[in-house]
DNA sequence: TGAATGATCACG
DNA sequence: GTGATCATTCAT
């Protein structure tokens, strides 16, 4: 079980992105290996909320990578983002689904009746119970509750696509993903 | 296809 | 302050 460390998450937003795929996500008594994730980067992309420079909300992605950064949207949902690149470079992933390992009780209960526990960003962080107060901006580097881990798994073959959700930037083939 | 639902952003 | 927007989800 190796922990992913901050020289994993210090690199290109699309190959840390990419190298996410089939790793473990970690939070607290829960647990899923990531099989789908897209990638932000900074002033070069206009889908990405750090485009415009630095606000109160995505100060994180500016800051230290292997940081989650968690914003609130649509009036409902968190998503989660780990904040990748050196120092100052605004990038970041988007997880966008995981595939649950443990705590698989816990998460059914916090998602209620639907059988699609973590197939989407803001299901997945309410089956996780993510929200910015507790998980923006925390250093995944060095905490033992929320980290991401590699147990060798691989998967066969990665396919790319447009990002989902956005209306910029669609030309980048920035979404990445697995079926098995 | 559209409603739910409120933080966030740019503007001034 | 105000109005538009939104890296979503779920029920029609």
């Amino acid at each position: 079980m190796q922990k992913l460390s901050r020289k994993f998450f210090d690199r290109c937003a699309v190959e840390v992105a990419k190298d996410l795929l089939g790793k473990v996500l970690v939070v607290g008594d829960c647990s899923g290996r990531i099989n789908e994730v897209e990638a932000y980067k900074g002033s070069e992309d206009p889908a990405s909320h750090a485009y415009l420079g630095i606000t109160e909300r995505n100060k994180p992605m500016f800051g230290k990578s292997g940081h989650f950064y968690v914003y609130f949207t649509y009036g409902m949902y968190h998503c989660l983002n780990i904040v990748t690149e050196i120092d100052k470079s605004p990038s970041a992933v988007l997880i966008r689904s995981i595939i649950p390992l443990s705590g698989i009780d816990i998460m059914q209960k916090r998602r209620g009746k639907d059988n699609n526990l973590t197939n989407g960003p803001g299901k997945l962080c309410i089956a996780l119970d993510i929200n910015k107060k507790k998980h923006n901006n925390l250093d995944i580097c060095k905490n033992n509750d929320c980290y991401i881990y590699d147990d060798g798994f691989l998967p066969k073959h990665i396919k790319s696509s447009s990002r989902i959700g956005i209306k910029k930037g669609l030309e980048q083939k920035w979404r990445f993903f697995y079926d098995e």
